[in-house]
DNA sequence: CTGAAAGCGCTAACAG
DNA sequence: CTGTTAGCGCTTTCAG
């Protein structure tokens, strides 16, 4: 692979030359910058990041950790951090987490070896202290999908707690009493504050939740049918079921329509998160809408901001959730 | 950040010896090791990943370039690279080529100016010419995707003529004689082998395909839809439907429902690629399986061979898609 | 407008 | 077992 030097002495100049023609800067005769990209082509000359990053101590590169690439929303976030690298002609790296606090930190540890000037890092399994320290050592890191008092100026949320009231409020106006809720069974605090913010205002109806219409399972599609199974098992009423995240709500309703029962007429379902899947499954799915490509794209800026010492602009980092209703949820039928 | 030379002065040992312990080569008496291990954590030391490929002419770090990381198929294709990059160790790179030569170029050009031990390419608008070059020059570079005969040995690719025959086969041997095609629109080869496919089996059975009812559209669900449209306003007879992809598959047959066919039982429709949407469908899609990720898997490794100049083993490039029958096709209902 | 030279952080002989 | 040193490819003063 020719270098600079080859270049240089090819086209009989010197490698500074070279490197400002490469860069487009300082002063160069007209006839030199030519002779010299002419030299270049040539020679197939690619520059080399690498030297180029060691010298400057910038890398032009931008890293993500997410737990899964091929998770539609895990894709949809690093999907947000592309454009922004791209139209910085950034390159992306990106490292998965996977589902535990180790690969995590070997995944953002593979990140600031390559000296990424900005890092996205979705991480639900490290903890608190060892984040914070992550952030007082590499300035241009921004957390996405999660909330750390200490650092909340580097943190980029969404409120899954009033992400329960919506869904909540939204099934109760449709005056369901009987509401089931389709969990995540992992230990992190999504599914805790989207079933708080629930309950909340299920309380507030004066109503409850029966405990045996909460259920957990893996957040999967064959999570859902499980969970859906097991709702059915219980032989209690309910008309209305609030599940996790879409995939689950997906799984939940093939399981209730192989049943017999119909959706929404005989159970409305809502979900969360709007992957592209909820467009396609019929009914298709009454959700609320995670906008988690803006908030990557977001958190991407941010993070470049941070890397190169500019102060970001004053912007709102967290997130609320919005009804998306479609045909998965309609006003109870009265038997 | 801290240095090799820091942590060297703090230990009181030169940075031969830091190196010694980094890379864990070469006799280091066990106290110095200790005692330098010691150092690097105080000082949260981390390797300059960029100053070390620059001395050793290797990055450990693989590139991809696919259109969008959004689409399930792209993403899928970026998982199996992934797995093979941390099973190695490796920091993978991703590009987005976009839908045009111009992007595609620029996005590769990304990758060899980080300097990719290995690049997996998923090119649908570069020149053959333009690839075959690049393959010169880039030893690591595997096409996916793609088969070009003059680098044959760098072609990962699905038969896509063979899976029109497939589709084809099922359809006919489930006794549907009318049969209509949505097709891609885009100008790449992959939509002509499958409809070439396809259609000779057709023929070879005495039958043909309705000019009418072969139409284009966007390979998305929302081409799906308006392709579906337009075969329904033909007013031609048709029982069964072959789709470019999942995604038109599934927008045309909510089409299909919105407009009293039932599927299957009116109308069987069957895909391709089989990407995750077809199980979350109802009825569940009956397709053709597109290995995607086993095939980038064996891209991923192929290329890291390549570019370590092992001999790559002997191994089947051509991929052929299988049938996966589920619940959107069956028998023909005589009216 | 152009060149010489230092040095980014690291590895790998080579010498001891 | 440990240290010295050259140099990977590039950018960037500083001279001229």
């Amino acid at each position: 692979m020719a270098t600079i030097k080859d270049v240089a002495k090819e086209a009989g100049v010197s490698i500074a030359t070279v490197s400002r023609v490469i860069n487009n800067v300082g002063k160069v005769g007209e006839k030199t910058r030519s002779n010299v990209i002419a030299i270049m082509n040539k020679l197939g000359y690619t520059p080399d990041a690498n030297a180029r990053a060691l010298k400057t101590q910038k890398s032009s590169t931008i890293g993500v950790v997410i737990p899964d690439i091929s998770d539609p929303f895990f894709s949809s976030l690093a999907n947000g951090v592309e454009e922004v690298a791209s139209s910085k002609n950034m390159q992306m790296l990106l490292s998965t987490g996977k589902m535990s606090a180790e690969s995590e930190l070997k995944a953002i540890n593979l990140l600031v070896e390559q000296r990424c000037d900005a890092i996205v890092l979705h991480s639900k399994f490290l903890s608190d202290d060892v984040l914070v320290s992550l952030s007082d050592k590499i300035p241009g890191l921004i957390f996405i999908d999660r909330f750390i008092d200490e650092v909340s100026d580097k943190c980029i949320w969404l409120d899954n707690f009033e992400g329960g009231k919506i869904a909540a409020r939204h099934l109760l106006a449709l005056e369901h009493k009987n509401v089931a809720f389709i969990n995540s069974n992992y230990d992190i605090d999504d599914p805790k504050l989207r079933l708080g913010g629930f309950e909340e205002i299920v309380k507030s109806f004066d109503l409850s939740i029966n405990s045996k219409l909460k259920v957990n399972n893996e957040p999967t599609l064959k999570g859902g049918e499980l969970a859906a199974q097991e709702l059915l098992a219980q032989a209690e009423n309910f008309t209305s079921v609030f599940a996790y995240n879409d995939a689950m709500a997906i799984g939940a309703i093939s399981v209730f329509e192989d049943n017999g029962y119909k959706v929404p007429n005989d159970i409305s379902i809502i979900g969360f998160d709007d992957v592209l899947l909820s467009k396609y499954s019929r009914p298709k799915l009454t959700t609320l809408r995670y906008p988690i490509a803006e908030m990557a794209n977001h958190a991407a800026q941010r993070a470049i901001d941070y890397s190169s010492n500019d102060v970001p602009l004053k912007s709102e980092l967290k997130y609320i959730p919005s009804l998306v209703k479609r045909e998965s949820t309609t006003r109870l039928i009265r038997g």
